[in-house]
DNA sequence: GGAAACATGTAACTGGTTACATGATTAT
DNA sequence: ATAATCATGTAACCAGTTACATGTTTCC
């Protein structure tokens, strides 16, 4: 039993499996939709070679599915090891890793800047912000309305999508109050100094 | 005059660089604060060839300082030509990067967890960001009392700041009314699954 | 004498992205 | 025919981390 040491990508995969079977493609489109946010940027020449290394260290297996209209395609499911190792790996301590933010950095030199094209990247950034919102709170609705009140229940996979669109959520607001709040200083910066 | 495409780091740099000339190591040591949070992890060996990077560049110049008590230090300052390519910057779009976020993952297959052991990991995560929280909340403090109401002005470097510390205390105020709104729910579920 | 803070760097590795390469099937 | 979607992979590159390497000065 070859051991490896798991990738982040990694354990993605597994807490994507750990709902139900999917293939390599299926996978990224699953990371790709807007309420899986938390999983970055899924690229499929990460995720071919790591769920062949999942496959090597018996945390996954793996069948061709020959389908019709479509490509065959192979579809993995998790082990029972795979499953042991996820469920260990969740309750185990979780390193902090403070993550570079360009835009952030920006800000920070913002004094440095006309008002009147540094409010046009923060409108825009606002706006992407506004779309990232209404598409979580279209996966909240979705998944209230399908499960009601049985979500807090915990002992179904929707409740982790339940807690993490929360957090989506949350944050959007939150980072929108906040650009709303720099934008009024900004306008009122390029009142006082037109042009 | 050397070309380069300069990377984020670079602009970090440049960014701290335009309020005061400083050495690598003062660099690290200013990134490492954490109302620098945004900077991301500072190493050494990132900063250091990405100065003689810069310098190569011609964004920035360099002299040898000798100190009393201390060895000596090569002090950094932006050029002219640096603090136009940094303004130039900040006014042009920020591409969107999603960060995979690890804890965001596990609470995704937190349907698959015993409440009590993951009980103890949100409540150690509560308490680093209770932690961050009050450090930022110091910071704002301490820029408020120096400056009152000139902060406002966008013409001094501490603008910046300013901005930002709002920004880390509304994400980590929001960030831990989630986690808290977690924690209850876990509560909630070990009291009715005892062991 | 040794730890801690100050100070600057190189080398090796790793996680992740971009580019490349191939091929089936369906819809236009 | 050709574009779009489905489907799977390899190769090259880049950013960032960890480990290594060296040396000064101060404080205990």
């Amino acid at each position: 039993m070859a051991s490896i040491n798991i990738s982040l990508v990694g354990y993605a995969i597994l807490s994507l499996l750990a709902k139900t079977p999917l293939s390599g493609y299926d996978i990224v489109r699953e990371m790709k939709k807007p309420h899986s946010f938390f999983f970055g940027q899924a690229q499929f020449s990460q995720i071919y070679p790591e769920l062949a290394r999942l496959g090597e260290a018996e945390l996954v297996t793996s069948r061709i599915i020959e389908q019709q209209g479509k490509p065959d395609k192979k579809v993995y499911t998790i082990s029972p090891f795979g499953l042991q190792v996820l469920q260990s790996w969740i309750i185990a301590p979780t390193p902090i890793v403070e993550t570079r933010s360009e835009f952030l950095i920006k800000v920070h030199s913002l004094w440095l800047a006309d008002p009147q094209p540094a409010l046009i990247q923060f409108r825009e950034h606002e706006r992407h912000h506004r779309e990232q919102l209404a598409a979580y709170e279209a996966s909240l609705e979705e998944i209230e309305q399908r499960w009601g009140s049985r979500i807090r229940l915990m002992t179904t996979p929707v409740f982790g999508d339940y807690l993490t669109v929360n957090r989506g959520i949350g944050y959007e607001r939150e980072y929108l109050a906040w650009l709303e709040w720099v934008i009024a200083i900004l306008e009122e910066r390029a009142r006082q100094q037109p042009q």
